[in-house]
DNA sequence: ATTGCACAGTCTGTATACAGGAGTGGAAAT
DNA sequence: ATTTCCACTCCTGTATACAGACTGTGCAAT
């Protein structure tokens, strides 16, 4: 791999694993030293890190961590709600090919099968992947790369993705009527692109995407650290201005 | 001005202008030479303008200038519309400080001042300045640094912008007609915000982002490149994939 | 004529040296 | 004690050297 992704992946890692905190000035020096590289690599992986928003420039030159808000949190639900509701429309109103509408009956037939039985503890990995995929699929299929752009844009904020609430907190039982209602909104959406309903599809996908934050906000709850994966990925909050 | 900044103005101006073509390798030392400065910085405006989407990156190292389709023009009006549709609905559900009331009427006031007599050479300038503050102000009031970013990051494509379509051709007679409606959409969106009709306001700015796009088409017709500056400022199209 | 291969030229990615500037801490003066 | 000024240290931005990779050309073989 080469040296500026490996800083990106090791960067990213220092961050959300809160060894860099918030407001504090990075180090371009520590950071290299850190990740057995040279400054080079460091300093395209903190551009690249500061274009997707998770650093923010310093004026006088060099990048602090950046904090975010329960606002935050909020916004980006609705941004993505606009947009993936705009990808299901577009894919509505132009017209999907019959492979893009077998992967998301694939992709919705696949969750069915993780909820047939009564289990509580259902696969939540393959979950996500199916979801990943559903997800995925309707923002090709809105055959358009400016849109495509502004939404790999937002998904690299690490609590926008379609699965981060998933990521959170897995606790079963509420979890898994979340999602059952989350897959019918999915079946809801297939539905609408098939039926090229256009604006029908558009707002159950942006409810659907505000959903995931609902029910991220109610685990965050009181916490001043939202943790987001199993393996300790840790985004900080600051109190609102 | 930083080497970067000087180097990043200095690239647009080479892609925009034409120099550079679209598809076509870009050569950070040919750069360096022609701009005066040294890879380090030509690299880092390489990566920024990649970041914003005027470059594409070669999977073996490198960057093209990117190529633009009519279809892309069309989307960025869709996805302006969305995100700026949505700005003006945050606006109006978080309600906005008088002062801000006071800046959006302060620019319909001024767009009114334009066009109060019946001379078909109005002030294009003073249009395009009043009608950045408007949009502007919106962004603001939506008071969600998320989106504001979603949106800057859009408005840098050179055909994004609200005002891209005045700059691409300023024929009076049309123009005017077109902009008087435009300005009646303003007022909507100003009154929806200040009555607090969220859905309206989102709504109206919608419909009011792609109509610059409408406009923008039918002005580049059949031509293969599409003019947006006087100073001959030009996009390349490619046909259709 | 076409295809495959080898070689050379060029380019990118990386490391490192250097200079200017910003931030910090301490000391001195009020 | 507080404030201001100065000096020092660290850091970023920039230039440049170097190595590996890639591209394109030309020649040879089929």
């Amino acid at each position: 791999m080469s040296q500026t992704l490996s800083a990106m992946v090791g960067l990213r890692d220092l961050i959300l694993s809160g060894e860099l905190l918030p407001g504090e000035r990075i180090s371009e020096n520590l950071v290299a030293q850190r990740l057995n590289a040279s400054r080079t690599p460091v300093r395209a992986a903190l551009m690249r890190l500061a274009s997707e928003g998770l650093l923010d420039p310093i004026p006088s030159g060099g990048f602090t961590v950046r904090a975010f808000t329960e606002r935050d949190v909020i916004d980006a639900g609705e941004v993505r709600g606009s947009l993936e509701g705009l990808a299901a429309r577009l894919a509505a109103e132009r017209g999907v090919s019959s492979d893009t509408l077998n992967r998301l009956r694939d992709a919705v037939q696949g969750i069915d099968g993780l909820f047939a039985s009564e289990d509580p503890h259902f696969d939540v990995k393959s979950y996500i992947a199916f979801n990943r995929i559903f997800h995925d699929t309707i923002h090709a299929a809105s055959d358009s790369a400016i849109l495509r752009r502004q939404i790999d844009q937002l998904m690299s904020l690490p609590f926008a993705s379609p699965s981060a609430f998933i990521e959170a907190d897995d606790s079963r039982p509420i979890l898994r009527t979340i999602l059952i209602v989350a897959q019918e909104q999915h079946r809801a959406v297939l539905e609408a692109i098939e039926q090229r309903q256009s604006a029908r599809a558009e707002a159950i996908m942006r409810e659907h995407a505000q959903n995931s934050v609902r029910y991220l906000l109610k685990v965050k709850g009181q916490a001043q650290q939202l943790r987001l994966k199993p393996n300790g990925t840790v985004i900080h909050f600051r109190q609102r201005a």
